[in-house]
DNA sequence: ACGAAATCCTTTCGAATTGTTACAAACGTG
DNA sequence: CACGTTTGTAACAATTCGAAAGGATTTCGT
């Protein structure tokens, strides 16, 4: 996978290389420009992944720009304005910008919100399957199976999934009774607690553990459990 | 199609009912919520498009609740936060938020960001896309027929064909009841359950799945049903 | 308009999963 | 070691789901 290419479109020297900086020391690769003309000329062969526009151009009416840009080109658009009012934000919104940054701004929330731009883009259609690997056995959320060393599926529940996800994403550290109610959706005041323990019960059995020396969940008397093991996710 | 769904989650009923009153005007459908627990728990059911989430929750922490939604959710989630600061902006949006509005805001600009989510997210028009292909399987949704590897043609009915676009939209994602019977247009409150169940037993049959271990259409006991599979529109 | 066929919902009962109860074991405290 | 509290788990009950059978509704041809 190639970095995602990030436009910079903008007549301030300053601003197109603080942009610049921070975008390449995020990770990504960067081209600026500083008018429009040569901004859209090379927008062909750029491809950009998102554009950053400025709308206070001195050569072109950036809205049109924008707009522009948002029909043909497929990149995610971020405008970054002087002008504060609603009604500007609301009007380059309408017109087919995906965000809308106010001078002065800080680098570290642009990058942020370039960041979001390209997870939206392509977070749906490859979604980052459900997978965790932990002390020789993979979990499959989305297919609510685990796999041993040797291969062999042992299927769970949901329920039983549930704990184990709340382990697994928080490996190491002590979860609370109360924590573990509050995620697993039990209504509180109830007796909920002994169906934790039988669905914590039933997920030590099918990790194989040994009720006498649990190696991976752990429990700790007055306090909580705790889940030992290696995660690694994806 | 119907109009989309903006879920609301906010402590204070002011915000709230602007928000509401401002989104229901611009023609989206609207659920508001004033507690984070009660929020999760109609998720499944609401299977909103957009969420609008206040970080100043009293009854739990609204960043993780934010990071829930992303990771699980296909929602846009939308930040919107008292606290003006640029670190919490960055971490509501590296935490998988896709945008971030500061209070005091103006209802017209939430519409409009909520308009640019909406338009990016569903930035595939393709209604014409009528074929899909799946694990050996080819869907024609405008013959209303199944072909397998073989080329033998499977027909199914309108009711089927529902649920298979149904599934075949949100591969590998957690569908609940409640969800698809709104999908499927059943009235609340009925005892409609049953119907989907005979209608999913159907589509099994004619996806040839064993009853013991289904390998695409797999039932979450007390959740929903999952569509694994690897799927292809066009 | 009438009857046949297809489709779909409802009913019903059996199977699977989950929560609850009850009791035993483990733990900490004095 | 005695005692109360906390946790583990087996057995049971409640809930949820699957699939067959029958009936209601729509569709279609004549």
């Amino acid at each position: 996978m190639t970095k995602p290419h990030v436009a910079i479109l903008d007549d301030e020297p300053e601003i197109r290389r603080m942009l610049a900086q921070a975008l390449e020391e995020a990770g990504f690769r960067t081209t600026a420009y500083a008018r429009a003309t040569e901004f859209e000329a090379a927008l062909n062969r750029m491809a950009p992944d998102v554009c950053l526009v400025d709308l206070g151009l001195p050569d072109k009416d950036g809205l049109a720009l924008v707009h522009r840009l948002a029909l043909e080109s497929g990149a995610s658009i971020i405008i970054i304005s002087g002008r504060a009012q609603v009604q500007d934000r609301v009007t380059g919104l309408e017109l087919g910008a995906d965000d809308y940054i106010i001078k002065p701004f800080d680098p570290a929330e642009v990058v942020a919100r370039v960041r979001a731009r390209l997870r939206k883009g392509r977070a749906d259609p490859e979604r980052s399957a459900q997978i965790a690997r932990f002390n020789g056995w993979t979990a499959m959320f989305d297919r609510y199976v685990l796999l041993d060393l040797a291969g062999t599926e042992v299927p769970f529940s949901h329920a039983e999934g549930e704990v184990l996800r709340l382990f697994l994403d928080a490996p190491k550290r002590l979860i609370s009774r109360a924590q573990m109610q509050e995620a697993l959706g039990g209504a509180a005041g109830e007796s909920f607690d002994r169906a934790m323990d039988v669905r914590i019960s039933r997920l030590r059995t099918k990790l194989g553990e040994d009720p006498k020396n649990p190696r991976l969940i752990k429990t700790i008397y007055g306090a909580g459990y705790i889940f030992l093991g290696d995660v690694i996710w994806g």
